[in-house]
DNA sequence: TCGTATCGACTACAGGCGTAATCGAAAGAG
DNA sequence: CTCTTTCGATTACGCCTGTAGTCGATACGA
């Protein structure tokens, strides 16, 4: 299952708060996302019809809730992405990352830190 | 500059042998995808017209070469990642491809190496 | 009760992308 | 010199995406 990137925002907000109405989530993302309400509409229909959220009815309205896991889809993405881009290796990445000043301090300990329980 | 999926990939050769001509880029790609040559060179117009590849002719034909350096277009591209997926933190990505056992010992060698230079 | 705001459903539409076919010119085969 | 192949240029076309508008029904305010 596909999502885009306008869709994305959308899955981020209901990853957060699961369960919000249509313009709750515009509310949402008002801060940050000019989008009309109808776009946003547009969007959760799409999502539905992509097996990404489901829908339970309150009242005149729908509740919306993600089918998809954060974390799941993340790593797919994560995973297609080296694979296009580094050709599935990891380290160019992070190096194409450090080098673009990417990286903080605090990315960088705690890369530390990952690599330690990895290493275990 | 926007380059889609599709057309990375003909970046990725020549990138590695800039100069190739249409059906030499078809014939590289022949292995791993099965392109039909107007395909190529549909998506080569594209290229060029966004400006991601020059032409110089040779004869009737021309030889495309990048105008984009590779790692000038993975950084950005990391960078965009990064923020579109993972707010920009680049350590929870790596997570995400270790979780997915997606981390190879070498992968996790190449990391502790590069880290070491990142604090110097 | 009557107008208005709101809901979901459906429709619109342009631009990007993947995947090619067509076309006119030119080069090469015989 | 003619037939075929090959080149780049142009056109095609359906799906996805971003960005809404329209429509009919319903709830709500006065």
């Amino acid at each position: 299952m596909q999502i885009a990137p306008a869709e994305l925002e959308i899955m981020n907000v209901l990853w957060d708060q699961p369960g919000l109405g249509a313009s709750e989530i515009a509310d949402a993302l008002a801060s940050d996302k000019s989008w009309n309400i109808r776009t946003i509409k547009t969007m959760l229909g799409r999502l539905v019809e992509k097996g990404a959220l489901a829908t339970e009815a309150e009242g005149r309205r729908y509740l919306y809730s993600p089918l998809v896991k954060p974390g799941d889809y993340r790593r797919k993405e994560a995973r297609q992405f080296v694979d296009r881009m580094f050709g599935g290796r990891a380290a160019p990445l992070v190096a194409h990352l450090a080098d673009g000043k990417g990286l903080s301090d605090q990315d960088i300990a705690e890369l530390e830190a990952l690599l330690g329980k990895l290493k275990k």
